[in-house]
DNA sequence: TCCTATGTTGTCAT
DNA sequence: AATGACAACATAGG
């Protein structure tokens, strides 16, 4: 799930739920899922409030009223998830914060990929994870720059958190189909028409997510991720969908209409 | 049993 | 030093 439109509407759920509220408890049922020890989270946030909300690539931040920041990283299956009442705590919620009245703020991680971090600097953290700009507000000229740096597959460079933060298997897939490109393309092989095609299909991909609100089943027709497996029909041509696997992970592409 | 999954990171070889 | 390929991490489901 959580590439760059499911964490920003990670994000406005917390910013709807979760902010201006005393934090005071804290739970963890896993500790591999924090990244400092337990003692360091409670000392950091019981007493203080979520006041704000920052995101970069899949990376969020939650800002208290403190110096401290809280850190979340959903991996491959993380989610939210606001709720009332220590009875009602969703499964796989392995980190829980509590307020006054008897809400938490779950963190939900059923295959533990994910995890909360603390940091008194995000601009430092973003450094130190090697993060671009995140990709919706990324220029051209940026993204450029970062691309042409390198030399191998086109999509694993997609990938690259930092080159365009945020983009992830599905959404690389997406902007490949969009902007007409095969996963395999070495970027020095792509001439300055395409690299301007992937840079607009990945805006346009990333806006049209985020605005419904990343449910997939919302997203206009044309939309690869609705025949993103072996054998649908692709749009465009008479041939079918492929398999293929790119920097280790699975590409899904239509040979005809992305060629090499 | 084996394979797959929307991510990141460490290791090893080049 | 930089880069890329690939396994590992943990878990559920087909």
């Amino acid at each position: 799930m959580p590439e760059l439109p499911e964490v920003e509407t990670f994000r406005k759920y917390i910013e709807g739920t979760s902010l201006q509220q005393k934090i005071v408890g804290f739970d963890c049922a896993d500790t591999r899922l924090l990244k400092k020890d337990r003692e360091v989270f409670e000392e950091a946030l019981i007493g203080q409030s979520f006041v704000d909300t920052q995101r970069i690539g899949k990376y969020l931040f939650l800002l208290t009223n403190g110096d401290d920041v809280l850190v979340m990283h959903f991996g491959m299956t993380g989610r939210p998830a606001y709720f009332r009442g220590l009875e009602e705590r969703p499964k796989y919620a392995h980190i829980i914060y509590q307020f006054e009245n008897d809400f938490f703020l779950g963190f939900q991680n059923k295959r533990k990929f994910g995890w909360n971090d603390l940091t008194r600097d995000i601009s430092a953290y973003q450094q130190a994870a090697g993060l671009s700009e995140d990709a919706r507000s990324l220029s051209y000229t940026h993204f450029l720059a970062a691309v042409q740096r390198r030399k191998t597959y086109i999509k694993p460079v997609l990938m690259d958190q930092s080159v365009a933060a945020g983009i992830g298997n599905w959404m690389a897939d997406e902007i490949l189909y969009q902007a007409q490109v095969h996963p395999e393309k070495k970027v020095e092989d792509l001439d300055e028409r395409h690299l301007q095609a992937i840079f607009e299909a990945m805006k346009r991909v990333i806006e049209t997510a985020i605005d419904k609100e990343a449910n997939y089943s919302d997203f206009p027709s044309e939309f690869f991720i609705h025949i993103r497996k072996t054998g649908e029909s692709c749009h465009h041509t008479e041939g079918h969908i492929e398999k293929l696997t790119v920097g280790g992970r699975s590409t899904y592409y239509s040979p005809e209409w992305q060629q090499l």
